[in-house]
RNA sequence: CGGGGUGUAGCUCAGCUUGGCAGAGCGCUUCGUUCGGGACGAAGAGGUCCGCGGUUCAAAUCCGCGCACCCCGACCA
């Protein structure tokens, strides 16, 4: 779904415990609301991005077709988004520093056509990618040369990130041009001042790698940072994959490692901090009469999604199967033959009345058609719980119940149907816990 | 923004290459039979072939313009 309908809400504290206070009361309220609209999700470490603030999470719904690629621990609850998540860098091979030394490598300007012909690993090489930053501040434009361990991969948003919130966009083939850069043979060694140099993590400690030479044809064996270049920043600029270690488990002593997922954002959180109500001036009455600034928090829901979502998460063969607070209506009561058995139509009538007294929404298909359509209607559909009134069951005294999700139906006596409807339905929501959920949502992707 | 595709009955679509009476399945209406897991027979209704213009004796079909919707791409040298 491209629609993206949003439900806001805002909060204004006075101080960074309040907002702590409304942030998490938030955070906990949206868990319980997927949870009951029985959309598994997944709460997970978010970039900020364009938003700002200090931190976000974002409730992801992990599925196949979604766009957003997830970062999961298998081992502790760790979630985070690609742009954000935080990963333990394979260990680079050791050894004293060697002399540089260039090597012919005609037409070779992959990594993976780098380790082929020299029969190293990529994680001997160095990859230079290249970018043109823009400071959303200053409007100022600069060239930045982005350097990662030749087995990782440079990731757009932490690299903004660690040049302090820049837009980036790819160079174009002048602007590489301009500034002396080799496409295919890049190298960090000896390029020109004006371009800003940022390196990974992975690069400290990697001893002799094979980085470009900067002319056509040609890599460099044993480039070593500090000794041959010096990049203008270090940092985590290159994205967590599928495999490597998961930092949160490294810092407490186990070893969980990461798997990646697609997802859908369902929701958001943010703490924005005081990043507007400074940049719009709003001050209000402090309880001693002078001038506070509060601190916001933003909150969203992605209320269309929601629908699509449950749906994606709970159906079979036949069709839908709703959760129960979300279901258009509670009980499906099917009438089979009621136009030639005036009792069994008096009975369905009653019943219908009974259940509707007891505040439930009942759906009562009493069209003339066979038993076999009106059956395969209500799995279609998809109401929580389905009853059957016929003249069969009538003049035995009973109604069919049959849970959506259930493979057999059970015959009720006339009087207990009610409670077993309430029961039933109760047996639904409790389904629908936080716990429940988030069990299933971790568990992996559903279906495209 | 770039590339590709689609537009015909209520729905899903064929027909377009090679111009010649507007089609199928499902759904709908009526009648009869049937009646606990998508019944059967008979009869019937239903169309601005996305729009405008052009070519032609003749256009759903060919040509031009326009509109709408769908898919892919617009990151990793």
């Amino acid at each position: 779904m491209r629609e993206f309908t949003m439900k806001d809400a805002y909060s204004f504290d006075a101080d960074d415990a309040g907002l702590d206070v409304s942030y998490n009361a938030m955070f906990e309220a949206y868990r319980r609301i997927f949870a009951r609209c029985g959309v598994p999700t997944v709460p997970v470490q978010a970039d900020s991005g364009a938003i700002g603030g200090k931190g976000s999470q974002e409730f992801i719904f992990l599925t196949n077709i979604g766009e957003d690629t997830i970062i999961l621990c298998d081992t502790c609850t760790y979630a985070a988004n690609q742009e954000k998540a935080e990963f333990v860098r394979p260990t680079a091979i050791p050894g004293a520093p060697a002399p540089i030394e260039e090597v012919a490598t005609p037409g070779v300007t992959s990594i993976e056509a780098l380790t082929e012909f020299l029969g190293i690993e990529a994680r001997q090489t160095a990859k230079a990618v290249f970018f043109m930053a823009k400071q959303n501040a200053t409007g100022e434009s600069f060239p930045v040369f982005a350097v990662v361990r030749g087995d990782l991969d440079v990731n757009e948003v932490k690299l903004a990130n660690a040049l302090g919130g820049v837009e980036l966009r790819p160079m174009v083939d002048s602007e590489v041009a301009a500034y002396g850069i080799v496409a295919g043979y890049a190298s960090p060694v000896g390029l020109r001042d004006d371009v800003r140099v940022v390196a990974d993590l992975s690069l400290n400690d990697a001893p002799n790698l094979v980085a470009g030479a900067n002319k056509p044809g040609f890599h460099v064996r044993n480039v070593n940072l500090g000794r041959d270049w010096t990049p203008a920043v270090t940092g985590d600029i290159a994205s967590a994959q599928a495999g490597h270690g998961c930092a949160r488990c490294a810092a407490e002593g186990r070893d969980g490692h990461l798997r990646a997922e697609r997802g859908i954002e369902m929701g958001h959180v943010f703490r924005l901090d005081y990043t507007y109500t400074n940049k719009m001036n709003v001050a209000v009455q402090d309880a001693n009469g002078g001038q506070l600034t509060p601190t916001m928090g933003c909150y969203g829901i992605g209320v269309g999604r929601i629908l699509s979502a449950a749906v994606e998460a709970h159906f079979d063969d036949a069709g839908i199967q709703w959760p129960a607070e979300i279901a258009p209506y509670d009980v499906h009561l099917v009438g089979i033959g009621l136009d030639r058995d005036a009792e069994a139509a008096a009975d369905a009538e009653a019943l219908y009345a009974e259940l509707t007294a007891a505040g439930l929404d009942v759906l009562f298909d009493d069209r003339d058609e066979r038993p076999g359509v009106k059956f395969n209607d209500a799995d279609l559909l998809g109401m929580p719980v389905r009853l059957t009134v016929s003249s069969r069951n009538t003049k035995a005294g009973v109604v069919e119940t049959k849970a959506r999700a259930a493979t057999e139906a059970e015959s009720v006596a006339r009087a207990d149907v009610l409670s077993r409807v309430q029961a039933l339905r109760a047996e639904a929501i409790a389904s629908c816990s936080v716990e429940a959920i988030e069990r299933i949502a971790r568990a992996g992707s559903a279906p495209a």
